[in-house]
DNA sequence: TCACTATACGGAGGTAGCCTCCGTTTAGCA
DNA sequence: TGCTAAACGGAGGCTACCTCCGTATAGTGA
């Protein structure tokens, strides 16, 4: 599935009805800033407050907390995508390695990045498989080119990174340091 | 801090008379398979049920969720601590590796050792000292050995193990991968 | 322009967890 | 055995979750 068939998904489920439409970008914005303040564990009539709409009508759009995360999942989903392309210049490994600390710093503060890694949803697994698809021809030419041990899969090396991005560090250099000797453990021998 | 001295610590907490004692002690072990079941969230008013006190009790004895976590915490860290003795034996890096990867076990189980990486509270800053100390002497062999990279700290080393334990895989096999794959960044190269 | 109806709104209300407060009970001592 | 400091525990106020349903309105067709 490609990104923007991802983005279309989303597209499928704003209502039709032009109040309902308002309503519903509302609350995905709302829920974006939430999660990004206070995790994905932020509460629900809070960002329906915020979003000016009752908390009937957030219920009606998103049955579900989760069905609030993937949408908001989705939006940042696409930068991470997107980030994989223009990256064909640089050395096989550093390329792939760009492209794993770009998302460990979006995961680190977007933490629906890394929830969203172990749901049953269909369209979250749909999300994980656009990610995987994006960064795995950056691990494959390194892998081609003698750079990475050829016993990982992409599944592998994104779970190793944000596993990593999901600890809080006291100070950020470290967190830097840190992802960089989990990339070292990539490297070929 | 030892590793006595942080057990002392928690019986200085234990109150004095008998049937306050044996309420505490009953939390406490409420508490654990709470926490080993339902993670750090488990609901505080549901421990108090399992170990047959009120809720007031816990709450006196517990004045926060985190006083609590602490007091299962201790129990934890005791035998992760306990570990690292007895590694001598082996090879340099297995050692290290051996300890790190029981952590890791650990961590995955008893959610609370991770959580507990990032409070302000004293006692769990001693308790992570205590972590670190006990495992430190085996990072500095292999580093003397030249088997790991000078330039990471235990820190780092418990930091980067527990971030990949944190991480929820479909099936446990791809978790041992990836730790190894995190623990051969460790590497002298 | 108006009237009709499918669609959407939103909050009341039931459940559960958090935490505090305080009237009641009891362990340990003299 | 009687006294009292210490401990008990649940009622109650608060907030969040989620459902249900009476009310409001966008969009349509005459």
């Amino acid at each position: 599935m490609t990104n923007e068939e991802l983005t279309a998904l989303l597209d499928e489920r704003r209502p039709k009805r032009a109040d309902a439409r308002r309503n519903f970008d509302a609350l995905v914005e709302a829920a974006r800033d939430a999660f990004a303040a206070d995790g994905v564990d932020a509460s629900l009539e809070d960002i329906a407050r915020r979003a000016g709409v009752g908390i009937g009508t957030l219920y009606r759009n998103f049955p579900t907390r989760d069905a609030l995360v993937e949408a908001v999942y989705l939006e940042e989903v696409a930068g991470v995508a997107a980030y994989a392309e223009g990256l064909d210049d640089r050395q096989p490994f550093e390329a792939m390695a760009a492209w794993l600390r770009r998302f460990a710093d979006y995961a680190a503060t977007k933490k629906v990045l890394l929830t969203g890694f172990n749901s049953d949803s269909t369209l979250l697994q749909s999300c994980r498989g656009v990610v995987f698809a994006s960064g795995e021809p950056l691990l494959k030419r390194a892998q081609a080119a003698g750079e990475v041990r050829p016993d990982v899969a992409i599944d592998d090396a994104v779970r190793l990174v944000s596993g990593v991005a999901g600890v809080e560090f006291p100070e950020p250099g470290q967190r830097d340091r840190v992802i960089d000797v989990a990339l070292d453990g990539l490297r070929a021998r």
